[in-house]
RNA sequence: GCGGGCGUAGCUCAAUUGGUUAGAGCACCGGGUUGUGGUCCCGGGGGUUGUGGGUUCAAGUCCCAUCGCUCGCCCCA
């Protein structure tokens, strides 16, 4: 009876949920995460690009300058606090203001072009759904100070070998289009809210709002008037200087070259302020709302907005999570080796040899507790390769059981030739 | 932030129009086997039905609130 206490409390109080929108990687969840960061840490080295972090906190300030203060992100969805002393801090919403901040406080101007491959956490405080969350992880890529298309051809190719590498380019479409330069944009929002205007009674509420914040933004609406109303709208294509237009086509040509599928979707604008010139994303149907695995865009006035001399800049980020949902299974760890030790004076020994075994490079299992039987059972579990028995019998002529857990054929070994014994099993 | 759907054991699911002690498979633990795993057989633990209120003689089932997930909008990776 006194063996059966029960936990006080076997209830998981609400406070023990994770905080909504985050989510624990457990082992096989955190196996897919890895196994799309090393893939593209990889692919990206091949690219020329060299893994970086920044911190995941930065003063608020640094977001609100170069994301604009238009953006949902920066409006309602920054995790920001003061600090102990006082400073305004923010959680990263997005990894590229922190590269091209860093960029300016290193004085990296002097080397460029630099380029960058980052991994980690971002927070956004938004209505969780599949494929968002409120703690999220992103991989990015940044090349910075480089002006020419060829930049924007190379960063666009770079992700698509990376979602060609983790086997999942074919179920994405690469949509681009251009966001030209800022005289071209100005030009072509005036001409856009002239248009608009006339139709601001029809246009829906979100879509009203946007007429002010972001008119651009309502050339992607998907309010089913709206759309009509955009349908016949003013082309961004006929407002274009020609430089911006020469720029764009560049880089359609070298997409073209490198054989890189994409849909021109002159609808495609991006939500950060500081994209300017080619805007891409990578997007997988299959995922329904939350579709976009990666995209990005030129930035060229990020690093001077950020107290940094005029460099221009072109990067992506791709939703770890998102991509994680694309792949298949990563390949299963190495098989353990099982070692046993059969009675508690052939515990020293087990502990020493599975030690010495790790050593040479094999993964080993102990037991911790229990009869041979348990020991085994426990092995099998961890899907081990074989054991290693070792007992008061082998341990009086300095040998041990090797013992095939897969056909179920034991031998004898010396302790001295383990290693070699078992390298079969490797 | 807006609208809809769903929450029963660790997992996947049952439970008649509201009606006995909320069941099963898998998983877990123990035994059959204290120097031999998987298969098999036997047994066991585990649920205040997400949480809190309400209606009712009676609530897993109906109502309200709340939390979480989910679908769409919004936003975006």
């Amino acid at each position: 009876m006194a063996s059966t206490i029960k936990p006080a409390d076997k209830r998981i109080p609400a406070p023990l949920q994770p905080v909504r929108g985050t989510h624990d990687l457990l082992p096989a969840e955190a196996a897919r995460h890895r196994a799309v960061v090393e893939s593209a840490r990889e692919v990206a080295q091949r690219y020329g690009y060299r893994e970086m972090a920044t911190p995941i906190f930065e003063f608020s300030d640094v977001f609100r300058r170069s994301l604009g203060d238009t953006s949902d992100v920066v409006t309602k969805e920054m995790y920001s606090f003061t600090d102990k002393g006082g400073e305004e801090i923010t959680l990263r919403p997005e990894g590229t203001a922190g590269v091209a901040r860093a960029v300016v406080s290193n004085g990296l101007s002097q080397e460029l072009p630099v380029k960058f491959f980052y991994a980690g956490p971002m927070f956004r405080y938004e209505r969780p759904q599949k494929g968002r969350l409120r703690q999220f992880h992103q991989i990015g890529i940044e090349l910075i100070g480089v002006a020419q298309p060829l930049a924007d051809v190379e960063v666009i190719a770079c992700g698509a070998a990376i979602l060609r590498e983790l086997g999942v380019l074919d179920r994405t479409v690469l949509e681009i289009n251009t966001l030209g330069d800022p005289e071209s944009r100005q030009a072509y929002r005036r001409v856009l809210v002239d248009y608009l205007e006339a139709y601001r009674e029809r246009l829906s509420e979100d879509s009203r709002a946007r007429l002010e914040r972001n008119p651009l933004r309502i050339l992607d609406s998907k309010d089913e008037g709206d759309r009509r109303i955009v349908a016949e709208a003013p082309l961004y294509s006929d407002h274009l200087t020609s430089a911006a237009r020469d720029f764009f086509t560049a880089v359609t040509r070298g997409l073209d070259a490198l054989g890189i599928g994409y849909v021109l979707n002159p609808r495609l604008v991006r939500g950060l302020d500081y994209y300017g010139h080619t805007a891409f994303e990578f997007t997988a149907e299959e995922l329904g709302a939350q579709k976009t695995i990666m995209a990005g865009g030129r930035y060229d006035g990020l690093v001077a907005e950020m107290g940094g001399p005029p460099t221009p800049g072109i990067g992506w980020a791709g939703g770890i999570e998102r991509i994680a949902m694309l792949i298949g299974d990563p390949p299963p760890p190495p098989r353990p080796i099982a070692v046993v030790p059969v009675g508690a004076a052939a515990e020293q020994t087990a502990l020493a040899v599975a030690d010495r075994l790790r050593r040479a490079g094999f993964a080993v299992e102990l037991g911790y507790s229990g009869n041979v039987g348990k020991r085994l059972k426990r092995a099998n579990k961890l899907n081990a390769r074989a054991a290693v028995l070792l007992g008061e019998d082998e341990l009086a002529k300095g040998a041990a059981t090797l013992r095939d857990l897969d056909s179920g054929v034991q031998e004898e070994a010396p302790l001295s030739s383990l290693e070699e014994r078992l390298s079969r099993f490797r």
